[in-house]
DNA sequence: TTGACATATTCATATATGCATATACCTTGC
DNA sequence: GCAAGGTATATGCATATATGAATATGTCAA
């Protein structure tokens, strides 16, 4: 276990920026909380249950998956997405944490 | 430890959101390191540290002051700044956990 | 191959963000 | 009060981001 550890490089921190920043929307946040929560989803699973437009969930996830957060895989007609950053999960967590008193 | 937390509520999320976003930036994160590794520090030695405009500097302070995330005092003419947020700091754990490898 | 369903992409537009420059404000010592 | 150092604010501009609507693509079954 790290006491503190040391100054990030100039890379890491741009690096954790872009996750941080990619991370930091309300639709983006609930996607990855659900799929955290339940696991992988498809496409229409995710935006039926956050009730947002087809369309808008597919720009987030293309926009996730790009970034390297999420995963996919394609099976038959359905694409299913999940969580692929364990840096991401742990962030998830530090906010439960700190949300379920 | 917890499990696996319920369903964040909306405004849990918006918050969390705001704030994922606020430290999504590289100067901000960079700030924010600094200020966590080194304690509170004055605006001179943040822009001087981080080779910034001073100007940029007070930007980014005040904007994470206003969200919550860092606290400020006043000493002569010298205003200090730290971080204030529980959650940023163990966010920032967490990116470190998954860089010092 | 056609139809139906699932997903992705394109485009236009509105809005937000980041930064630099200049300038204003505040506090202290003289 | 004035000067100087430290900090904050205002403005303009370039760029990035978010969204909705429309459309395209992909996959499977009949």
């Amino acid at each position: 276990m790290p006491i503190r550890s040391d100054k990030l490089s100039v890379e890491a921190v741009r690096q954790a920026a872009t996750m941080l920043k990619c991370i930091g929307h309300p639709i983006r946040l609930q996607i990855i909380e659900l799929l955290d929560r339940a696991g992988e989803q498809n496409v229409t699973a995710i935006y039926e249950t956050l009730k947002i437009e087809q369309a808008v969930a597919s720009q987030h996830l293309n926009l996730m998956r790009d970034k390297g957060i999420l995963a996919s895989r394609r099976d038959g007609v359905n694409v299913y997405y999940s969580v692929d950053d364990p840096r991401v999960t742990q962030v998830i967590d530090c906010i439960h944490d700190h949300c379920d008193v």
